[in-house]
DNA sequence: GTCTATAATTTGATAGAC
DNA sequence: GTCTATCAAATTATAGAC
């Protein structure tokens, strides 16, 4: 196996890591399972990654800067409300149709009390982030961060039971369903 | 240790199970660790269980029989949905207040794609029946189904988001919030 | 029904060569 | 950066005594 540019390995790494933990969860994954998804030795992954709880925390850190990011600006005005909160829904259509597994936060952050403490903290870091947009995009309002956290977690809800009882359509009704209200 | 009846053992077998399920999966549970916590040997509990899958599917099934028998009678007429609905936000709140963990379901539900088949088609099973309750304490509309599925998902999601949060209100919020509407 | 003993496998992790 | 080799611990599971 000839060596490949670190940056393109680390990606690689956290790829299938982040493929098998949202099949299921932070135990679902082993280092000797990484290694042969992508070709290498387990040694070689915990040369980049010491302990599995340094994978666990890069993979939802970099979930997490990913997710955030396609969210674009939540200007902080009241024109447009429905059409941020759609992209946030839309974004989690996104996530499901990718591989067609669940968000990464939605599975940690159900697993919270049995993770690392990095891991743990680095999924509500990723929740706190979320919210903030959420209640940012909602443009103001005194309740806003109430909002937010019923607006987030409706379509966390809805993409689990959609993957449990494959079917899509539960979150994209969700996501109609709540656009289409005055929050 | 002397020997006890088999289903009080059996009982608390499958309560240690699940309080370890609940806190982080299906893979968050060892023979070892259960029989420990009991007082007996990993070799007993595979007298009672022969493989981890028939562990999981029991403790899933009570948990089923269990949750929807506390819903009470879902009488399909179009009066007091609202206190039909209350009861079930009720069962989701009194869950979580429980043992401060997730409902069994959701945590499940989240990890089914690496379940073992006999697992994963009993909870597919649970919600089957928890969506059916719900789409007939809706009163027979005729899109209860899609709306069963809206309010369940939400309860699940905020569930999940309290212990993510370790905020109990976003549920107690999340319930209020959905009696108060006309669905 | 519970125990001891043990097998077979998997897992996270490390040492040291190249 | 990746490999070989290896370890200690944990895991599911079974056989057979009491």
């Amino acid at each position: 196996m000839v060596s490949k540019n670190t940056q393109n390995r680390i990606d690689e790494i956290l790829d299938v890591t982040e493929d098998h933990m949202r099949k299921g969860g932070f135990d679902a994954v082993s280092f000797r399972d990484i290694a042969t998804a992508v070709g290498i030795k387990s040694s070689s992954v915990h040369y980049h990654f010491p302990h599995k709880s340094d994978l666990g925390k890069a993979v939802i850190e970099r979930y997490a800067e990913r997710f955030i990011k396609s969210l674009g600006q939540a200007d902080t005005n009241a024109k447009d409300v429905q059409g941020r909160i759609r992209r946030l829904g839309d974004a989690y259509i996104g996530a499901l149709s990718d591989k067609g597994t669940i968000c990464l936060g939605c599975i940690l952050g159900s697993e919270l009390p049995s993770l690392p403490e990095d891991v743990s903290t680095a999924v509500q870091t990723f929740f706190d982030q979320l919210l903030a947009w959420t209640a940012a995009a909602l443009g103001g309002r005194r309740d806003g961060t109430e909002r937010a956290q019923f607006i987030v977690s409706s379509f966390q809800g809805a993409m689990t039971l959609s993957v449990t009882m494959k079917d899509p359509k539960i979150l994209s009704r969700c996501v109609e369903r709540l656009c289409s209200s005055n929050f």
